[in-house]
RNA sequence: UGGGGCGUCGCCAAGUGGUAAGGCAGUGGAUUUUGAUUCCACCAUGCGGAGGUUCGAAUCCUCCCGCCCCAGCCA
């Protein structure tokens, strides 16, 4: 019962300020918006603020809108506009019919920007970009009033008209709000409303050639969408003045209030859209959906499930605190939903021959393998058992240690559902490399018992020579090896191993069947995905996670 | 040195005056035809520091320290 109710969503200080809105009946509905500007793709930390403000709207019977912040032509594409709606219905939510875009509202907008101008609250500066910046000062000191300040206004109607009309060339002139130069907060030294930017804006065209600011757009569109709680992240905190300001001195019909969180961070890891656009244009990965990307589409490609990134958002909590969450929550949230719904198959990454010395040449069976071991419900699916068959290299050790118990000479394991085999021989190459294993089986055992009860140390994963087909496995690992790599010089510091090839990797026939776009769990490995590169007679698969590892921890400290 | 925030276990994070939740990681152990999963146990006499108020403070007060953001005609 509490499943559904949105007290079992998590608690954070949002959701409480929205519910004590509710109780208190500040406001009578909740309506939030997710506002991505789009000059790029949604990553990983635009996760956190669409399952905030989509999961706010869910949980109190509100809704959220999709809008794009789409105020500076010269830096946002289609393209992007495109990528971010699939992207966020893929991690499974729904705007229904409120798609919006900042520049929907750009008509109003201007009329407002003329209604400050009248109430002497605007003015058009001349000064040039450089004079402006000069002029508002530093941290420490105040700025000084522009000498075009106390323009009257009918000039500034008319300079303004002017500027929309396209009669100034880029950076000629700005409306300014006229608030107060020497506030310590900076924002409020007289912040530009609209700048003349003669580019193609892939909504509006050449309509306009005066943009408004995002402090100008974004208060008032959450005002005309009638947005109750408008969630950002904490450097706009700062902006909130300016946000209050302008809703306080405009006729808007609603009046929203801005709260902010701390944007997520996490280890490895680079969230800044410039370090990911610069990746894709450097080719340094081969695009934005390339599975070492923390993007939502590399995610996607990767096998990551939706679900899984809804439940990592979920159990990193909201809060102000600047604060980096350790990938390995990342991890372990797509391991634990995928354990639960990936089915189980069979995969040999390196392959190592093993042929049973005693098992009648030319013949073949069929053994029965379940596809999840804790949900019946999912069936079972024949394998082809026979002579020759391949079990990954890793499993054999000519000279193991204490406690490695898989298969080495004269030692006995079972094939998961197959035999139990033994190790009679160990055949190399020229170069004294294991080519090959020579084995005997144990009839008795057929499925994985010995009616004698005689137990083994270990159960490995293999695939038949009979069935067996040629993969390619594509494993890739941490685009960053430093755990706090740093924006400045991210190209010095991209892992040159975040990503292996394997060719000639040997999987289960039902693997090369699957067209399913789900991660399955090759036994004993990790969980992996078709992935679109795929052809007939050869399937790819991408490594979403590694399973847990406890062997490599005690094998690497022994080593 | 101006303004705005934040400091609770290695990493997230509850707690809002009544004697430190939970998760990840880690460590032991049980089960196991995945060295996976599952299960059990352990893991902050301590809440940035120092004073103070109080019967009682992570929570209130004072001072101090540290970290983050702001000087785009980016968002």
């Amino acid at each position: 019962m509490t499943d559904e109710t949105g007290s079992e969503a998590g608690r954070d200080f949002i959701r409480d300020i929205v519910a004590d809105d509710l109780a208190s009946g500040t406001t009578t509905g909740v309506v939030t918006r997710f506002p991505p500007e789009p000059n790029g793709y949604l990553h990983l930390g635009h996760a956190k603020s669409i399952c905030l403000n989509f999961g706010i709207a869910e949980e109190f019977g509100g809704r959220c809108h999709l809008r794009f912040d789409d105020t500076n032509p010269t830096k946002e594409e289609q393209e992007y506009i495109d990528a971010i709606q699939r992207d966020v219905r893929w991690l499974g939510f729904d705007w229904g019919t409120h798609l919006h875009f900042a520049s929907d509202y750009f008509e109003q907008l201007y009329a407002w920007a003329q209604d400050l101008i009248r109430a002497g609250k605007a003015y058009v500066d001349d000064q040039s970009q450089e004079e402006i910046r000069v002029s508002r000062g530093t941290l420490t000191e105040p700025g000084r009033n522009s000498p075009y300040r106390d323009r009257s206004v009918a000039e500034n109607l008319d300079l303004f008209a002017r500027m929309r009309a396209g009669e100034f060339p880029n950076g000629a002139r700005v409306l300014r709000a006229k608030i107060d130069m020497s506030s310590g907060n900076i924002n409020l030294r007289d912040p530009v409303l609209y700048r003349i930017l003669h580019a193609h804006h892939p909504r509006t065209g050449t309509a306009w050639s005066i943009y408004p600011s995002y402090d100008f757009a974004h208060g008032q569109s959450d005002a005309i969408e009638h947005i109750t709680h408008s969630i950002c992240t904490l450097e706009f905190e700062d902006h909130r003045p300016l946000y209050d300001w302008c809703l306080d001195n405009l006729p808007v019909p609603s009046r929203p209030r801005q709260y902010e969180f701390a944007r997520l961070n996490v280890t490895h890891t680079l969230l800044s859209k410039r370090v990911l656009t610069e990746l894709v244009r450097s080719g340094h990965v081969s695009g934005w959906d390339d599975p070492r990307m923390p993007t939502l589409a590399g995610l996607q490609r990767r096998g990551v499930p939706a679900a899984a990134l809804r439940e990592f958002v979920k159990r990193i909590g909201v809060a102000k605190a600047n604060s980096t969450v350790d990938i390995g929550m990342f991890d372990f949230a797509v391991r634990e939903t995928l354990n639960k719904s990936a089915l189980r198959r069979m995969a040999v990454l390196r392959p190592l021959k093993v042929v049973i010395e005693n098992y009648p040449e030319g013949q073949t069976e069929e053994v029965e393998a379940v596809n999840h071991p804790d949900d019946a419900a999912q069936g079972s699916r024949r394998i082809t058992f026979g002579r020759e068959l391949y079990i990954e290299r890793d499993d054999f050790m000519e000279d193991p240690p204490k406690k490695f118990f898989r298969l080495a000479p004269g030692r006995e394991v079972r094939l998961r559902y197959g035999y139990f085999i033994t190790c009679r021989e160990v055949i190399k190459d020229a170069n004294g490399e294991v080519v090959e294993l020579r084995c005997t089986y144990d009839p008795q055992t057929r499925g994985g018992n010995a009616p004698d009860g005689r137990k083994v140390k270990a159960t490995i994963h293999w695939v038949s020579a009979a069935e067996a087909v040629p993969a390619e496995v594509r494993l890739y690992n941490l685009l960053f090896s430093d755990p706090a790599p740093e924006a400045a010089n991210f190209a010095a510091q991209i892992n040159p191993e975040s990503l292996e090839v394997l060719q000639g990797c040997m999987v289960e026939r039902a693997l090369a069947a699957d067209n399913a776009h789900d991660a399955v769990q090759f036994e004993r490995q990790g969980y992996f995905v078709r992935d679109r590169d795929s052809t007939p007679g050869k399937p790819v698969f991408n490594r979403t996670v590694g399973l847990k590892d406890t062997w490599a921890k005690v094998a690497g400290g022994a080593a």
